[in-house]
DNA sequence: CGTTACACCTGTATAGGTGTAACGGTGCTATACT
């Protein structure tokens, strides 16, 4: 099997050798195994379902969170010449979607939200083509989103039973033993599943964390920090309107050509800005968490957190967006005394509390139509069949385990230990080299620049690379982005 | 916690101060409308 296994890596991909965990990875799924393969970001995580698919034959259904990253892998197989793929999501008509249904046995892969696939005509005509093989991409979502997002991670438990695949592939770069587990037993592999992981340790990303006092002392110290930085990078907001905000006062005080990015920009502007971002036209990306997945830009040379996130996961998936390219990076978090609050003000947001699940389950009608999140929430449990009792019981647990995560997570933030060796401990790992310069800052004085001379990543103000990497013309860019930050 | 929106008050300056409450992130799909 395994010559067979390496001919098609040269017909089909053009490799010689596998990355770590990925020949692992395939020969579970080809032995007809459940596997959850927790690799690294950037270390080929689609080969290990492509490749299969290829010698196994049958329909590959590839759960995945975002309609851009759905379109992502299509373009990338079609690139690679394989046009039996397609994605199934709502860009499309009735009669466009209903094409594809009955033409499903012409495809190799189908690419689906979990939302379209939980639907009865998707699921009927999948159980009659029948299933090889369910990946779950960014396979975290299930925890991370399920239970107060997007309910419809899970019903992936319940879909898989009645699709019946002949193994099921989960697929992330950050997973802890908590959410391990919870993936596991949401989609009801526990007991079958073989877990292929390997460090999620990124050895070239300096860690550091800077604290300030307030407001003022976080745009003073971005000031100060941003002229020095080499670019590009990701500043990371937990609202935004502040990531709108500092858009504006980096690309005018500073002259560097950013722009913001959030979830309520139309999806052209989005795509646009990433665009933009990748062709490096913009330097520096305001963000809330809403930029990230899908983020394949191998340059990226720092991570700042204006404010840091509420837990271990989203802090290890967006520094990861740093120094995919191997090349020292740095990830700076700033944490000032207020931003518990917000933290823990984060967590309650889109939750209904005892009260509405009450109200909710005695009179559904009064909330319709009023647009919450919340309500939208209670309505898909609803018609899932959770009663009060099961809804109310399943937000509290996931309240009171968010509220841990982001305890666990600020004893991080005010650390003075090796943040990398509590960082990896978090997730199961331990550090592969001992604790040095390169590593990660220990303690809180306010010399942030002396730790980017250490690691060779101070730029100076006069011949620094702001100017050469625009091709000597810095000035003509705030014009062309005049309409984003607008 | 920090910021913002807004009702209310004062008492004629139809604006400015004050108190209070709400907000702060992530996306799929379906449906109704232009």
């Amino acid at each position: 099997m395994n010559t067979q296994i390496k001919t098609v890596l040269k017909a089909k991909f053009g490799y010689d050798h596998f990355r770590p965990g990925q020949l692992q990875i395939i020969q579970g799924v080809l032995a007809r195994q459940n596997v959850l393969g927790i690799l690294p970001t950037g270390s080929g995580k689609s080969l290990c379902y492509q490749l299969p698919t290829y010698i196994q034959g049958g329909l590959t259904v590839v759960v995945s969170p975002l309609i851009s990253l759905m379109q992502d892998q299509v373009i990338q197989l079609n690139l690679q010449g394989e046009k039996r793929v397609i994605s199934l999501n709502s860009t499309l008509n009735m009669v466009e979607q209903q094409a594809i249904l009955s033409n499903l046995s012409q495809y190799l892969f189908l690419l689906i939200a979990p939302e379209t696939l939980g639907r009865r005509d998707v699921l009927a005509r999948l159980q009659q083509i029948g299933v090889q093989l369910l990946v779950i991409d960014e396979a975290h979502c299930i925890s991370q989103w399920g239970v107060d997002f997007r309910p419809s991670y899970l019903q992936l438990g319940a879909i898989r039973a009645k699709l019946r695949p002949k193994s099921t592939l989960m697929l992330t770069a950050t997973a802890t033993q908590r959410v391990q587990q919870d993936i596991l037993e949401k989609l009801g592999v526990s007991a079958t599943t073989q877990k292929v992981s390997f460090s999620v340790d990124r050895a070239n990303i300096f860690l550091d964390v800077i604290q300030c006092a307030d407001d003022q002392a976080k745009i003073d110290q971005l000031k100060v920090l941003l002229p020095h930085l080499q670019l590009p990078g990701i500043i990371y907001f937990a609202s935004r309107q502040k990531a709108q905000a500092m858009a504006q006062l980096i690309q005018q005080e500073l002259g560097i050509p950013t722009a913001y990015y959030h979830g309520a920009l139309a999806s052209k502007d989005r795509y646009l800005i990433q665009q933009r971002f990748m062709t490096h036209q913009l330097q520096v990306i305001c963000a809330t968490n809403a930029f990230g997945m899908g983020i394949n830009k191998k340059d990226i040379r720092f991570v700042i957190h204006y404010h840091l996130p509420t837990n271990f996961e989203s802090y290890l998936q967006e520094i990861g967006r740093a120094g995919r390219d191997g090349q020292q990076s740095i990830a700076i978090g700033f944490n000032s005394p207020a931003d518990y609050q917000r933290q823990l003000a984060l967590l309650h947001m889109g939750l209904p509390d005892a009260t509405m699940i009450k109200l909710f389950y005695q009179q559904p009608n009064k909330f319709a139509n009023t647009g919450d999140a919340a309500f939208e929430l209670l309505q898909a449990y609803q018609q899932n069949g959770f009663d009060q009792g099961q809804v109310q019981e399943l937000l509290q647990h996931k309240l009171v385990e968010k509220q841990q995560e982001l305890t666990a997570f600020n004893q991080f933030i005010q650390s003075q230990a090796c943040r990398r060796q509590l960082l990896l401990a978090h997730f199961g790992d331990e550090l592969t080299r001992p604790h040095d310069e390169k590593c990660c800052y220990q303690g809180f004085d306010q010399q942030p620049l002396m730790r980017l001379k250490q690691i060779g990543l101070y730029v100076d103000q006069q011949s620094g690379s702001n100017q050469t990497a625009l091709g000597g013309q810095p000035r003509k860019w705030p014009q062309i982005l005049r309409h984003i930050l607008e």
